[in-house]
DNA sequence: CTGTTAGCGCCTTCAT
DNA sequence: ATGAAGGCGCTAACAG
């Protein structure tokens, strides 16, 4: 690897004539400048951006730190922020960290010590410390996907209670009132918010809430699943489910067809998280789409904003509408 | 931010003892360890890692470049690498190129700069130049999913040629003679790959090829749309398609629904690349599977071993065995 | 066992 | 318009 010493000699100047040309600042000679451009092209040169963010003390790099790329949402949201980033000529190291606050820790050091310009960060928890650790330590950050609580920070957010509200209202209004809402563990503020928005719909429908209706577990299809199990033997037995994410709309799927519960005839289905368009051969589930690519590259819009010094002055905090998107999996209880 | 010098005063040593203490290098008397270590958790000092990096001439960083981490496939993939990453402390830079020689270019340029460790390609052409400029610059480099032309590095994926003869196998086995196969760009190895076995699977049952059903467009749903249009003004018309990806396929589904041909009673569709498990509400498609989690974490072990001078001396071709999921989209041929 | 010197590759400052 | 010195934060090599 060649390095601005062996330009500089190539050309015979001083690296700093040689610094100067690549970085396009103060007066050099049109045949000074003519040199060393043919210098850095005959050794194939590409300046060390290492030892370039050591004195700049920037990498234009930023951290996205979230739970699972294989979420078909997070996967949308990453791509939003690698096309705004690379807009600007940043780029995007990708941390995953499945929820566990250890691995968002641990991630969160090497970051640090990467000395990333800034971090896209979902966090594992509510309370996750994480942000306002960043920002001790100067390192802007953008909240994505969920709330922090206490947090003077900038977020992008869809609108988990609204979107929730509505979809829980779609079914209220084909006659269901017992409305099953399944949903992850309710220190995840997404989880909180969707079932604010649950409780919401049935107070303004007057339709009183049953706690054994709502089943905090994970969200994952294994959670759907088991929440679905325990939510079929109650009684009366609830004639629509909520899932509170694409991932638990799959399990329950499946524990209602092991159970031979048709959908919707015998019990209706909605969910949080649409999946991409296309991606379903035949589109049936009735669901709450959240913009992804967009929150990735709003977060993204807002992170560099700082950065270049453009940001406003208060935490900026974005929360973007959703869509509900009535398909075949929801219809009126059946007669029973 | 804290720096070495920091902990130096605080803990009345050297930069060099403290150094020292990080690396777990050379000697040092447990008193003076004590001290630093005091010192260092006082500051709460992170070393920075650019200035490491400069001097091992190291970053622990990886690339991932891949078309579209939208895609399932490359998501799987790319959670395989990271997984495989981090658990020997490397961090994985993601960088999307949308199947465009100018992005691979572009980003190959800015990852030599920041001088990451190794690289994982999937190449956008089956002649990208880029896996050899990573070598002739000494960043080892594993190509993934794709065969390259005449290229000494290692490389893992997935047996398309198998994968395809099998599903085509299926079909014949079923009955189909006129069997289309759309498919991506064939200066793409994996199309190429595909159309081979597929090419085979119709010389062993003695079925002649018609040209005109094999059709090459973009890997995308529109590709697939559009190809299956085309496909179905031929005369007469195929009783089966192959779809050379879960994106082709999606595109193939919607031209068909639209012709109202239903699937499998009017004709017969089956893929290449099949969804996460449990995404699917009612599993329908028949699909090859590629291990696409494996993939990624073999390449990234293979990268990882050779970064470590454990490498093979002769590069490696590691080629995974592909699974064929009959499900209900193909049956026999209708009568007439 | 610990400190000094020098340098990784680059750029800011200040001369010339 | 160009160059020399010094330093970003860290560590290998050599003292002592």
């Amino acid at each position: 690897m060649p390095t601005i010493k062996d330009v500089a000699r190539q050309a015979g100047v001083s690296t700093m004539t040689v610094s100067r040309v690549i970085n396009n600042s103060g007066y050099i000679s049109p045949a000074t400048r003519e040199r060393v451009e043919r210098a850095i092209a005959e050794l194939d040169y590409l300046p060390n951006a290492l030892a370039r963010s050591l004195r700049f003390k920037q990498t234009r790099t930023l951290a996205l730190v979230l739970s699972d790329i294989t979420n078909p949402f997070f996967t949308t949201v990453a791509r939003g922020v690698e096309d705004a980033a690379r807009a600007q000529g940043f780029s995007v190291l990708l941390c995953n960290t499945d929820e566990t606050d250890a691995v968002e820790r641990e991630y969160l050091s090497i970051l640090l010590q990467k000395q990333v310009d800034g971090v896209l960060l979902v966090p594992a928890r509510e309370d996750s410390t994480a942000a306002a650790l960043l920002q001790s330590r100067g390192v802007p950050t953008v909240i994505l996907d969920r709330r922090l609580r206490g947090a003077k920070v900038d977020s992008v957010r869809g609108d988990s209670e609204q979107g929730a509200y509505e979809v829980v209202r779609h079914l209220i209004g084909l006659g269901h009132r017992r409305i099953a809402v399944l949903i992850g563990p309710l220190s995840v503020s997404t989880a909180a918010d969707r079932v604010a928005g649950y409780r919401r719909a049935l107070r303004e429908a007057g339709i009183p809430v049953d706690e054994a209706l709502i089943v905090e577990d994970s969200f994952s299809a294994e959670g759907g699943y088991r929440a679905t199990l325990r939510v079929l033997r109650d009684e009366p037995r609830p004639t629509a489910i909520f899932a509170g994410s694409n991932f638990i709309a799959f399990g329950a799927f499946r524990a209602l067809r092991e159970a031979r519960l048709r959908v919707p005839e015998a019990i209706s289905l909605v969910a949080f998280d649409d999946l991409p368009e296309g991606w379903l051969m035949a589109p049936f589930l009735t669901a709450v789409n959240q913009p992804a690519y967009e929150i990735g590259q709003r977060a993204t819009a807002l992170l560099l904003d700082r950065l270049a010094g453009r940001g406003a002055p208060t935490p900026q905090e974005v929360i973007l509408p959703t869509e509900l998107i009535i398909r075949r999996s929801s219809a009126p209880p059946c007669a029973s």
